[in-house]
Order: C-alpha cells, then structure tokens, then sequence
DNA sequence: GACGCTTCACTACAAGTGTCGTATAGGGTG
DNA sequence: CACCCTATACGACACTTGTAGTGAAGCGTC
C-alpha cells in the first residue's frame, strides 16, 4: 500500500482531488484550466493512469458518471517524494537539506518563529 | 546557463564527479562500481547525455584519453532540484516542507541549535 | 604485420511521460 | 426516429530514462 510513484503531470491531478473530491473528469478539467491549460482528453488519459497506479478510486455520482477521489493520503505522497528526493540529492543526509532551505526560503519572523518551535519539539517526540 | 535536468542515474555520475574530478569514463565506472553495479558502457552513456546536457565538459589527459569533469557547480544544481521539487510538492510555499523535514528528519540536539541559528541569519541576510 | 585490449561512437529497446486524437456508446431534444 | 453532446475507452507518437550491445579505431606486443 506504498503510495505510487506519481509524475509531475499527474500531481497537479492528484492535488485537484486533494483539494476536493470526488469530482468528475470533466470537472477536474475545468479545475486545472486555469493553470495546466490541459486538453480534456489529457486530463482523462492521466485520470487512468493514476488509477491503474491505485492512486485513485472511482465511483458513481447520482447521474450515473464517473468520479474519482484520491485512494491514497496526501501526507503519505508528500513523504515518500520528499524521502526519494532526499536519497537523491541529499544521499539521505536530512541535515543539508534543511539547511539548504533554511538559507534560501524567504521566511517571515512568524514562521521562523514556529519552525524553531517545530525543531524543539522534534527534539522532544525522539526520546 | 541554468543547470540542466539531471535524472537520477546520472546524479550518480555527476556525484562521483564533483567528489573527484577530472576522471576518464573507467575511472568512474570503477568509482561507481561499489554502489551501482553499471556496465562501463552504461556509464559511458550517461557520461555522453550529461555532454550534451551541458552538465559536463571534457578534455584530454596526457595519455590522449578523455576525461570529464562537471561543467555545473553541485550547489546550482541542488538548488535547482530543490526549487522544482518544492514547486511540485508543496507549490512553492517552503514553510510545509521544512515543517515536514524538520518533523521527519532525526536530528541531533546539535543540529538543531545549528539550524536554529541559520534560520535566524536567513532572517538577517532578507531585510 | 596479425592480435588483443581500451576507448568511443552508434544503436537498441522497453517503460514511463506528456499530450492529445479517434471511435464508440448512451441519453436528451426537436 | 435522427441528431448532437458527453463520457469513456483505446490508440498514437515523440521524448526521456535505464541499461546495455556492436562495431570500428588506435596502440602495445609477439
């Protein structure tokens, strides 16, 4: 039940249903527009792959068309691309990676604020 | 001059590059051996996509034979995956993924003054 | 000068991706 | 009923990636 490997493109899919599921194709095609200006078509052709990959379940809405909603968390996704990304780049080391973001993400006094509270707490759930 | 895109095959390459460089095309093969088991012609193959990509130069040693070397600095192209995975990700906003590694990464208490103190310079260095 | 290893340029080929187009089937409308 | 629109399934095609194999070219040796 490992979350699948899901590309680029159909990651903008996958965060549409996220968002707000379940929807239909066409539906998520009018979803994206704005930002992928995908044919309706594509839409559908990753729609399938997405669900062949378990990423996504279908069903039925009330007038008999197809919706799909996520099969899998996004937490779970976000995880195991971050994990991946990380043995990638970082050879697994989490360190360099956060430092690397903590010097190049623009932050507000806020945030870094409860990022250090994040880090003090991390400390504590390690025991 | 924008760092090319690097699959993860050839991160492995380049890698073995930036630790050491220039090398001829059977030095990395047994560089790389250990880890990735890779015929030298797979190697070879990477080696030239990563010609055409930009991401290395090559030259001649004394014996004739050529060598390669990273034509791209590590820290470019860390910087660039890392933007355009956080664009995929998290669209852009880097305070969910470093909340996401600072809760996921097993830090070390020293670590984390560590990074506390480069949060706080980040702050600095904005204005 | 024929032979064998190293180097290198080409070629190969299956999966996975990005982007659709076509063809078909079912339902609502005049 | 004839027609049109939507939904779905399938096919297509070029490009990238992973992982080599083949064949020629150069040189060190017997």
């Amino acid at each position: 039940m490992q979350p699948p490997d899901i590309s680029e493109s159909e990651w903008a899919v996958m965060e549409a249903l996220w968002e707000s599921a379940p929807q239909t194709a066409s539906g998520i095609t009018k979803t994206l527009r704005p930002t992928m200006n995908w044919a309706e078509n594509t839409v559908r052709t990753l729609l399938t792959r997405l669900v062949d990959k378990g990423a996504l379940k279908t069903d039925e809405n009330a007038s008999g068309t197809r919706v799909f909603s996520p099969a899998v968390k996004r937490e779970a996704c976000v995880g195991a691309e971050s994990e991946s990304f990380m043995q990638r780049i970082f050879r697994g080391a989490s360190k360099p990676l956060l430092v690397h973001f903590a010097q190049n993400a623009q932050l507000t006094p806020e945030e870094v604020r409860e990022l250090k509270k994040m880090l003090d707490q991390s400390l504590k759930n390690q025991s």
